[in-house]
DNA sequence: TATGAATGAGCATTCATTCAT
DNA sequence: CATGAATGAATGCTCATTCAT
């Protein structure tokens, strides 16, 4: 049984951990991580592991859920303001703002999409997806006019499907093609022409 | 002149073996596959295994590369036709053929691209991504008003994403808030949305 | 004098230990003990553990211990009524108060009987056998006409073995095959037997 | 899963196996058994172990089987002879052969009853007390007037339990009060003042 | 060529014991 | 005295790979 982490410095080792979680998925490539490896980066011993976590697999969820955490402290603050801007600035900010927190703690997230795309990948997208799909809710509240618009969910699924694997296929990539820049413009143009033959039909109708 | 029997066998051995990965794979759920599985599938010994293959990686590299082909064959024997097709009638052909060989062999390919979403992603899908360029690309060169919209480049790449993605994404889902067709003509209206608006903002320059 | 409380609490929680170390062995089932099940059941730490006891052995050991002082503790007080007694009335007596002494604090030594025939088997039983060798002893000496009976070390050995491994083996069977009276009646049939039996051959010589 | 041993060779590994386990029993004194230490004394990899068995339980399975199959094939040849001799005789041949059993093979049993006391106590004992009561029941069909003497399946009960543990504690006993022979003579004596006495009751009834 | 028994490094996990607080 | 976090050796078991037949 895995003891309840009360103390101060409990915490701090299940952080710990959590981190050396990320940094060992980070840097060990294709190959699976071990809680040796795990445990080492930690900088405690495997039997303390097991004192915060009952097994790897929770180890991993512990992660999962960090990033998810991450992912929404990330959009949280800046709702209000995100509700109010057009959608191509929405779309920029977002994809700006999910760049950083790739690139965040030396980049940890960047190589952990890279090398979970081997793993654990559906982990940590479908809370994304999640939250992705929240902010799209706020904004059709905030933006009823658009709701006119046809298909609300069929193009909300696909937009967030697109724009997560976009970047996610960019953050994988060695040599992409284009920038990351490029891509947020061309994600902006594809959405917003959507939007305005939407909006024109539903005016026309 | 004959086939030389030995190589007829080693070539349709390596077949089965290939064909015994998938199965493994599709049959494995979220379990990681061993070789011993895969060589009582296809019917012969380990050892043999070693025969036609140098490791494991070999086997998943060379059922990547059947993946491929298969896709590549999906579209080759359409492709004069698709390069004459209007964008939508190409997008939904293609979008259909994709869903049929995801169903052919008993679904092998939808059950494998579920629980590889675990485990191969990569190597599954840049072949596909290859194939879909070159697609593009014979489009483009059939099409050349479209050379003058803006963007080639990235709209193709973001186009690509999506709609592998949202493939992906939409068979991976054990319940998806969206039919197949559906999103199939939501994908047919983002791009034509684009589309449309490129060639307007064309003409008008 | 006031009794030093840090000795009388140290005897209580040595006890508490002990205690401890039953009821995990009798809730264990067949799984081993850990010494941290014991602390908990105990109320105090691991760490108080080693304060009272070197090792988990240590706390074996002084749990067969109480085994034997609980066994002792059953046959003194009657000691010199069982002197006195005919022999058959001395065994079923005996019986009856060692199924009370298994049946005690919620069946404790019963269950732990049960899972330490997989474990601590000799530590528990030899100080038994010890004890009734010197209750036969008394026996003998208060019944000095039994002594001219033949073999005596070698009928007290072949009685004591088989009276403790009838209860051990019939409390172990969890359906057996005859009852705990019946299981009396006949051990003391057997010893009445061979009693009645030498002493003829003695009269006659 | 555990491959069917089919072959000589795998056979003969099989019971090496089987064999190794014994005597890591017998080396081991009261610790507990590793895979390890029986697949070296085997003289094969831990691997190779689980070609064999499914797991350390199986091995000890197999190892009581193989005991209960020598104690059986220490009594079925002489069956015959057994039920056509007189209680006195059948139990002293009985113990000679146990001890002779015991003595086998380098005092293999000898030495694995001495440190299963610890371990697998009934595991190794409750097929012996089968088949003894097997036996019992071919004398009784072999000895009708022995039926009727009362209480039949109690004093089955306890002289099997008696004798089996008596045994079983003399060999236990690095320093046993009395030697096996008198042990044996013993027994008899009990079995059959109880005999003779229950059959005056019967004739005088 | 084909076999499959054999290998053994490696893994996740446990638990008696220690020691800084 | 008491604590409980930390330790790490040790365990049962797996599986990719090899090699004698």
């Amino acid at each position: 049984m895995t003891r309840k982490p009360r103390q101060a410095r409990s915490i701090s080792t299940v952080n710990a951990i959590i981190e050396a979680g990320f940094i060992a998925v980070a840097d060990a490539g294709s190959t699976p991580v071990t809680t040796r490896q795990i445990a080492d980066i930690a900088g405690i011993s495997v039997g303390s592991l097991y004192e915060y976590f009952k097994n790897k697999e929770a180890i991993y969820d512990a992660m999962a859920e960090k990033f998810m955490t991450d992912v929404i402290s990330m959009i949280q603050p800046v709702l209000p303001v995100l509700a109010r801007l057009p959608a191509d600035e929405l779309i920029r900010t977002l994809m700006h703002r999910f760049r950083d927190l790739l690139d965040a703690n030396n980049q940890r997230y960047r190589k952990c999409v890279r090398t979970s795309i081997h793993a654990q990948f559906h982990q940590y997208l479908q809370p994304v997806s999640r939250v992705m799909m929240d902010l799209v809710m706020h904004y059709l509240m905030a933006n009823p006019k658009l709701m006119r618009a046809g298909k609300v969910q069929t193009m909300s699924y696909i937009f967030i499907s697109s724009g997560i694997y976009c970047v996610v296929r960019h953050v994988s990539d060695p040599a992409p093609p284009i920038s990351y820049d490029e891509m947020t413009e061309g994600v902006i143009d594809m959405v917003m022409s959507y939007l305005e033959k939407a909006s024109i039909e539903d005016y026309s109708s």
